[in-house]
RNA sequence: GCCUAGAUAGCUCAGUCGGUAGAGCAGAGGACUGAAAAUCCUCGUGUCGCUGGUUCGAUUCCGGCUCUAGGCA
């Protein structure tokens, strides 16, 4: 079995600092497991690590894409994949790092999406290679390289938007439960599983269906039973939740003064839309409500606080949930870097993924 | 000093034609298997400012006091 290494934990509890020192320690390289740090030109709303910090250790599937397009875990999990036999092919043990936890779990079980079935091809591997350094270890320095430039190639999806578009409308213009009735009648234990509000997955239940002609709720639960193909350590850092809420309060105000509102200027006048996967990131969404003058900048650097908080919380909620995790809490280490480090590499002797000797 | 309006959940406030009270936000818990920084669900007892009075019964009516805001001096 291969190994692999995981790091992650809330927003702001302080992963990319540890996550170099691990690396430097184990001789690992990092692949960021990251739905908004894959995006160009986005980097004080993400916090993304800046190419010095890196202190030479690679990381991968950071500013791959231009924000206008498009990122799903299907499209994660493919080039993570991708990245992870580069590691191996290197020496090197991959190490993940990041804080979407749905990103993590679709490569540590390697979940089924049926990409089989899908009619439209996803990814055309050399495309990506040539025209976006994807799998080169770290990011391109892109200032003059940034989102305005239309990357030649789409990353496709199998979704029917069409499709979706007329579920969507049917709970909008008939009500969330009529979608939810229709749901009903081809997977019963989907629509009991599914509250009818949340129309998203409804949609998904009803979309899968038509795909493959089979439950979601069937594939999920086979899917659910899997186990890792890799042998891992899955660490995930937290502190208290008043200090975790404190952080993220004083690291928006440092976005602010960093220059988060010109960041943002510049990706809505280069024609970006709210409803684009890249503006719905914390710290970018809120701000069209400014620049419309709909709200004011107290009230808007008050609300990305507040979104992150609710983030970092749903986060903590995943990460509960998922397995064989092992917690990392800074109270427990005394707020100590060395103690934690000390603590993580014992966890990788045990686990064999490192010598007893280092 | 006088007049007016307030004083109710951590915050903003609603309400009880007198039978001890409820929204939003904050906060907490949860779900999640092709949008995941997304999407969705659940959770509200607090000396109703203090103190007298009327009343079977007052947070609700009446008096006094304290505090806050605005106005007049």
């Amino acid at each position: 079995m291969k190994d692999i290494i995981i790091l992650t934990g809330p927003t702001a509890v302080g992963k990319t600092e540890i996550s170099i020192q691990l690396a430097k320690k184990v001789g690992a390289e990092i692949i960021s497991a990251d739905s908004m740090q894959v995006y160009k030109g986005m980097n004080i709303g993400t916090a993304k690590i800046a190419k010095e910090e890196m202190c030479g250790v690679n990381h991968y599937l950071i500013d791959i894409l231009s924000p206008s397009q498009g990122f799903d875990v299907v499209q994660f999990q493919t080039l993570a994949k991708e990245a992870i036999n580069q590691i191996y092919q290197n020496g090197h043990i991959p190490m993940i790092v990041g804080g979407t936890g749905f990103y993590i779990q679709s490569v540590l079980y390697d979940i089924d999406f049926n990409k089989d079935l899908s009619t439209i091809v996803n990814f055309n591997k050399n495309d990506i290679a040539n025209q976006t350094n994807i799998l080169s270890p770290n990011y391109i320095d892109n200032e003059e390289n940034n989102c305005n430039i239309d990357n030649k190639f789409e990353c496709k999806t199998t979704i029917n938007e069409e499709y979706r578009e007329s579920l969507y409308n049917i709970a909008q213009n008939q009500g969330n439960a009529v979608l939810h009735h229709m749901l009903a009648e081809v997977d019963k234990e989907s629509a009991k599983n599914i509250h009818p509000n949340n129309v998203k997955r409804v949609i998904r239940a009803l979309e899968y269906y038509k795909e493959t002609g089979n439950k979601i709720s069937t594939h999920n639960e086979t899917q659910r039973q899997k186990v890792s193909p890799y042998n891992f350590a899955y660490f995930v850092l937290n502190d208290d939740r008043k200090k975790l809420y404190e952080k993220i309060d004083t690291r928006v105000e440092i976005m602010f003064q960093k220059g988060l509102l010109n960041e943002t200027k510049e990706l809505i006048d280069s024609g970006l839309k709210k409803e684009s996967t890249a503006m719905s990131g914390i710290g970018y969404k809120e701000l069209f409500d400014y620049y419309e003058g709909k709200a004011s900048l107290e009230q808007t650097i008050e609300l990305i606080k507040q979104n992150t908080r609710h983030f970092a919380k749903r986060q903590i909620t995943w990460f509960k949930r998922e397995k064989d995790v092992l917690w990392i809490n800074y109270p427990e280490y005394d707020y100590s870097k060395e103690k934690i480090l000390k603590a993580m590499l014992e966890k990788l002797q045990e686990r064999n993924i490192i010598k007893k000797n280092g």
